[in-house]
DNA sequence: GAACAAATGATCATATTGTTCTATAATTCG
DNA sequence: CGAATTATAGAACAATATGATCATTTGTTC
């Protein structure tokens, strides 16, 4: 496992305090002293960490996509099979949204989290290495012979958007029971469409 | 059915969308021009229909409780069996909750609803007029040799400070799938020790 | 078209909130 | 230990948000 300073340890429950409020209040109604009483703490404390209440917000929903992301990756690293890798990397990116409420709620009221233009947002990065981690899965499966060969610009770009947008639009997430069924659906047909054919 | 007044319609309207409002947010974090906003109008309108935001909270939860109340009266009133009258008004009162949500988040948030003593609080009457529905049942239930005779003046206050309890406790309500079968539970140990014995 | 009902936008006092600053407390490290 | 650094507290302040008022306009009723 990994060591973490008391440092990294305190900056890790403060991004997740901060999650948790303005995951229920949305960025407006959330303030710096809810977040600072959340943690047991004067809010003028928080102004060590963070120069404002925007950085606030920015660091810990970026604290939040990566460990998402992190979560994913290392999943698909534990899996061998190429197009096995495709299937876990959509389901534990599913299954980690249905755990962590904070991050989801964050993503459902948030639509400027994944412009669709790249210019200068805070989270340019982690969306990138997220396209290039589905560019990456998509290559090795399309290497193995498994997929067929598809544009490694665009696909990756367009499923991104896909799984996107169902997230804001909550389809994937609402109350019913049918929201697994739906993810289970369109998994399917996606593989269907990424599928080389005669295999 | 009842006719109302374009005026009335208007009031409920205001009402509800106060309900919808400060049951997202709460009554601190709730603000006037929310409410506005959801009814796509000026904030200084509302207060042509009340003095401040205190009164306009009360009001809508006034009309809230009052409702569910008459819901669960005419329910009552339906059902000639004097004991299932008992799990009728049971059962109409828990459907209620489920499905009006706005309401249900109120009195979870807002335990001074039901102040265990009734000096001036703004419900009193609506919590009274529950109390003696309560105690209607029981008697009528009662007469007709169903239950058994009990206290008409401390049972009622009993039940009624269970249940309440339970809402804003939210152990009816959790996200689980118990919710519904402890429901059933608690019900049926009620009627159980309500009933006349050797019936 | 007079009389009333309803909504508006400007305005203002007050409360809330974000942010800064200085003084303490706690911790690290030599 | 004691100095240096890190972390927090609390007071203070400026900017903003918010509740409330009011004169005016728009819409409706009879």
């Amino acid at each position: 496992m990994k060591r973490l300073t008391k440092r990294e340890l305190r900056v890790e429950a403060i991004y997740k305090a901060a999650l948790k409020v303005f995951a229920a209040y949305g960025f407006r109604k959330a303030t710096i002293e809810d977040i600072a009483n959340e943690l047991g703490v004067g809010k003028s404390s928080l102004y060590f960490y963070v120069r404002d209440k925007r950085e606030l917000y920015e660091k810990a929903v970026a604290y939040g996509l990566t460990r998402w992301q992190d979560k994913v990756r290392k999943a698909v690293a534990d899996e061998p099979d190429p197009e096995r890798k495709f299937v876990v990397m959509a389901k534990k990116a599913y299954e980690h949204l249905v755990e962590d409420q904070d991050l989801r709620r964050i993503l459902e009221r948030d639509p400027s989290l994944f412009p669709l233009d790249e210019s200068r947002d805070p989270y340019a990065h982690i969306n990138r290495a997220s396209m290039n981690m589905i560019r990456e899965v998509l290559a090795n499966a399309i290497d193995a012979g498994r997929f067929r060969s598809v544009d490694l610009d665009a696909v990756p770009q367009l499923l991104f958007a896909v799984y996107v947008m169902l997230v804001q639009k909550a389809y994937m997430f609402g109350q019913g029971p049918l929201a697994g069924i739906m993810f289970e659906d369109g998994l399917d047909i996606v593989l269907d469409g990424l599928r080389k054919p005669g295999r």
